[in-house]
DNA sequence: AGGCGCTTGTGAAGACGTGCACAAATCGCG
DNA sequence: CGCGATTTGTGCACGTCTTCACAAGCGCCT
């Protein structure tokens, strides 16, 4: 771990060292800080302990103030962080200083929902074109955009200077958009269609499945379950899966 | 998050406990698993290899098999995995023998997708019920169910039983909801609301948010931009932010 | 000025996750 | 029946992440 700072910062506040890569767990966490500094800020809060903010982003002080040293990003000792400048500093991080601009393909159910969403824009976003392969939906107006045909991506994306391209198409149209958005020089992508995407090397793709989060609850509400399912006298005894699956599921939700 | 282990088990009735405490990786891994291998059952694959699975899954084998090898699931030695009965499996583990029954609250834009999407009875969850606060929503119909005015959740959650929450409130509104949720004793929530939820101990809490989403690729389109903005001389020539902040940002999309 | 209480930043240790590489197991075939 | 091709299951080494615990720094009060 050889990073060097740029500890000088003389005169004016504070210097932040452009962009160290920093572990991909803190880069996840940051926009949680981000948020959280925000609420802060609108309360009036000028500076912020590590503990105050820990909590209010939910992760552990330590590992806060872990985070927030790899930014270089310095606090006060004994007084805390400074609310606006970590702000900042987060912000520039992340690449938040300039607003990015969001092509979403595919304005069906959930597309709707996205374009429809007006949170983006206090989050550094601004969605800047819609696009459907559905001729019914082409020409639609949604807060203020009209939905293009996916053709037109080559053109749009010239005229606005997309960075981030969103995905909420059937799953089988999903791999096609991603060649698309890629071929017009977009680099970074959601998606939301349940399938895996393969992408050239230096695109990034994160994933937004809802149905696998749902199924990951389901697991621990199943081991919750069992556990609390077993009252310690070996009772029903969990059938374990010999060949056929031989299940047996009593109760599930027990509230209190 | 602190999970408690029983590694005793005491007793020990037989056979293995049907649910090994898995590392939360696996867990989180396994939907796509199983996602994967219901697309290889509806081409009629009989069997498949950790290689072919971890392809269409999109991780790499030797981790695909050491998941699997957590769950006791045996593979074929020289031949692979039972398509179909890894499919059960998987879903055993993950608690989806029995469709689980999802409330909502919050039906306004993106409850609404979320509402009208038919894609999560084959992930083996069903919608059971629609809540919100405002009148003006109450009684409508959607896909079939009614909005029903946030204060009947007890009742209802009495007749159906409910499994999991699903928040898609305002952030301001969230925590409350989350405080009826587990009042009416649903000990799992998936939360789109962009805060955090205090929840007692038992209860589980995943968060989707998009515009951290976003951030994230913000981030990484941000230092692929500064990164390719080097001219390969290997001084990180940074820049530094001197008070406001300089962002020099040259070039985003790198094609090949 | 000096001491005191509070808070940051970080070393160290351990938990956790990953991926290589290979022995063991199985199948098909001659 | 034995052999080679194939593929699983896993020991091991390495990297990443988390958490504790505490010295060093800062402001404030006396
Ligand atoms: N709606 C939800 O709540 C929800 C939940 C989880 C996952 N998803 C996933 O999100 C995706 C979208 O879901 P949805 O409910 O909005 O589906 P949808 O069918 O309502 O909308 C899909 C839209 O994509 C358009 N489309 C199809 N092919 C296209 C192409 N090649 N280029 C551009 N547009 C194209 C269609 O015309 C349609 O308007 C799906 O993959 C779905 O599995 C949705
Ligand atoms: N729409 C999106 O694409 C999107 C994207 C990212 C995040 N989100 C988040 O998802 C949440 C919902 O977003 P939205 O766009 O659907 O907002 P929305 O305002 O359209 O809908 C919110 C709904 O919740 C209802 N509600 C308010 N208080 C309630 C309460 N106490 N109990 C029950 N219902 C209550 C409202 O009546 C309304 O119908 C928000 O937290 C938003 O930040 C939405």
């Amino acid at each position: 771990m050889s990073q060097h700072r740029h500890p000088g910062a003389p005169g004016r506040a504070g210097a932040v060292p452009a962009l160290p890569d920093l572990p991909e767990a803190t880069v996840a966490r940051l926009p949680e800080y981000l948020r959280a500094l925000h609420n802060l800020a609108e309360t009036s809060h000028e500076t912020v302990s590590s503990e105050g903010l820990a909590n209010a982003a939910g992760v552990n002080s330590a590992k806060l103030r872990k985070d927030l040293s790899q930014l270089g990003s310095y606090g006060t000792r004994g007084v805390g962080y400074d609310v606006a400048l970590l702000i900042d500093q987060i912000e520039y991080v992340l690449g938040l200083t300039q607003r990015r601009a969001v092509a979403l393909v595919g304005v069906g159910n959930l597309g709707h929902a996205l374009a429809g969403y007006d949170g983006f824009a206090g989050r550094g976003f601004r969605i800047a074109a819609l696009f459907d392969a559905d001729q019914e939906r082409v020409g639609e107006e949604i807060n203020g955009l009209i939905v293009r045909h996916v053709d037109e991506l080559p053109r749009v994306a010239a005229e606005e200077s997309i960075a981030i391209g969103v995905i909420a198409t059937p799953a089988a149209a999903a791999q096609r958009v991603a060649d698309q958005l890629v071929s017009v020089g977009v680099t970074s992508i959601l998606n939301f269609a349940p399938c895996v995407l393969s992408v050239p090397e230096g695109v990034d793709v994160r994933k937004v499945d809802l149905a696998i989060e749902l199924q990951i609850l389901s697991f621990h509400e199943h081991r919750k379950a069992t556990l609390t399912a077993l009252p310690a006298a070996g009772g029903p005894a969990l059938t374990a899966l010999p060949g056929g699956l031989a299940v047996t599921e009593s109760q599930e939700a027990i509230g209190t």
